[in-house]
DNA sequence: TTGTACGCGTTATCAA
DNA sequence: TTGATAACGCGTACAA
């Protein structure tokens, strides 16, 4: 029962000898042309092909035919959640149309950026989905100038020629204010990482800023800061809080991360949520257990990533018509909780 | 600036052609072994190369070479924490020793699970990592016949020949009650998912009901549920508190998703966190925000993933040993908080 | 409906 | 140190 230990896969070649047939029967019986060959052929190639284990090599097809069926992903973190829901997403997608994912995770580190692009240019994607960095690496520049599709989620990057996917920024930070507003909150403390070159940063904080400029009710400041300094976050909620103001006071966190390291805040200041009012971009699990339940603005990252799919698959049937890039906004869900209930 | 629209990669070929030289000497170049090309022809092939863009083709590579130089893996859930840390893990090891890793996700559909398979199998990986669903489906027992490496994750199946890299789940349990007996509970409810065909789920079982059963300070009960039922969950909860006995009562959870839904119940049911003990196998970012922090059991994830890889690189390096299965046994981390503390 | 012959981009073998 | 040539496993004309 056990077959020899040398590990060579059966080849087309032997599966058509196996079967008495020519190699070009085989490949059509694999190659989704099954009706075209007697039923005869059919049974004999398929009672080969199972006594021999046979598998179509994907390697030599895509060499042939210049189509991997392969398309990639770059990601800057695979523990972000977010990360992980858009990629369940793109996924399913990928697959329901005949296409596989391979996902390369980057640390946020550059080098590894370039390594992993490198790869997967190897390996002939047809299309790119990136989670991007920071600045768009010479290898990227280069895959894009060759006209490989891409798409980059969440934020541009650059000039690049590329189409965007992501959540409608401004109408989140009006959706988590107005809510706050509504709450009864007059006072936001907005709190993000750096927003550098991340252009969803910048959309994200330039909206509240231009909102808390208007006034209309709420007033308040942004506040950029590395991720995991929890010794100047804690200072900069403490200020805000111990602050005079007669309006009650709320954070508002421009991402997950951000939301996690607010909550430690708050808890080692042992102030009370609700009270002082929390919200958060970015739903995650555990939202709903810290009493009286987080307040959060939900990514429809499973849309985000079937629509990423879509822009991909577009260009690649319609080759060589660069369209302009383009870019879908998503809207968030609000998952209205405790920690903005007074 | 920008190249054609007709998105035909460089080959090697042209390469050579521009550089005015042979094949051989470009493949030479790529394939590692620079040194035994003069310094006149590495510069005249790099400029080229540059000057094209040439990217090496792996898919020829590996058709022509046999070595795909990549890992497949197989995982259940891609929403679980648990296989996300292992996979990044995996991915390191791999990344190290020059392999790529392609991740499937199956969503614990045996469907998905053999489809992924013919793919990673088309795409002739080199060895496959597997955190399995339940049966071992046709196509798995076949590739393992074949004598593809294959590690499982956590769990045996079946009689596969596979090595298993997982927890040391009598010694899990073993922690974690001492842990409880320790703090002073006395009456502990473990709480799982059906074992059914899972063999890390039936041995954490079968442990815990032997220690039950021994008494020695310790009693209790099992109680396995299928995840999501949060009535019966809720249900089996409150009798488990509401039974007499003079000792205090603790809740220990089998896995994250345990976790998970065992505090939402006790939540709903009102019930302070320490003065009713919780724990948990597997440590997840919320564990300790949830007031007074839950204490888990943390799985060593990176090594788990470093030791998988590990296992099937010895295999590859060893071709045709058929070594015996092997399996490695890590221990975990115990993380004491307040939801242990009386 | 079935088979023959060639080429995809690369590496390996052998000769110079 | 270099180069010519034959595979690798498959798809696809084209011919029968």
């Amino acid at each position: 029962m056990h077959s020899a230990s040398s590990r060579t896969d059966a080849t087309l070649l032997e599966v058509a000898r196996d079967a008495g047939v020519s190699k070009t029967s085989v490949s059509r019986y694999f190659g989704g042309e099954r009706e075209r060959l007697s039923a005869d052929l059919q049974a004999r190639i398929a009672g080969a092909a199972q006594r021999l284990g046979y598998r179509p090599n994907q390697m030599a097809r895509s060499l042939k035919g210049g189509r991997s069926r392969l398309i990639g992903m770059l990601v800057a973190d695979i523990r972000n959640p977010f990360s992980v829901a858009v990629m369940h997403g793109l996924e399913q997608a990928c697959r329901a149309r005949g296409f596989s994912l391979m996902v390369c995770n980057t640390d946020n580190d550059p080098a590894q950026e370039r390594e992993h692009l490198a790869l997967l240019a190897g390996y002939r994607v047809e299309g790119l989905v990136i989670n991007p960095t920071g600045q768009p690496s010479h290898e990227l520049r280069q895959l894009a100038d060759q006209g490989l599709p891409l798409v980059l989620l969440d934020r541009t990057l650059g000039d690049l020629e590329a189409d965007v996917v992501g959540l409608d920024n401004a109408h989140a930070i009006d959706t988590a204010l107005d809510h706050l507003l509504a709450q009864g909150y007059g006072e936001v403390l907005y709190l993000s990482e750096p927003p550098s070159r991340a252009s969803s940063r910048q959309a994200r904080l330039a909206r509240v800023e231009q909102r808390l400029g208007e006034g209309a009710g709420l007033s308040g400041e942004a506040c950029c800061l590395e991720p995991g300094d929890a010794p100047a976050l804690n200072a900069a909620i403490a200020a805000f809080l111990a602050a005079p103001g007669a309006a009650p006071k709320a954070l508002l966190c421009a991402n997950g991360n951000v939301t996690l390291a607010a909550t430690r805040a708050l808890q080692a200041l042992d102030v009370g949520l609700g009270e002082t009012g929390l919200m958060g971009i970015d739903e995650l699990d555990w939202c709903e257990l810290v009493a009286p339940g987080i307040t959060t603005l939900a990514q429809p990252t499973e849309d985000i990533g079937r629509a990423a799919v879509d822009r991909l698959l577009r260009r690649l049937d319609a080759p060589g018509e660069r369209a302009p890039p383009r870019r879908s906004d998503y809207g968030g869900r609000l998952i209205a909780r405790g920690s903005t209930r007074r």
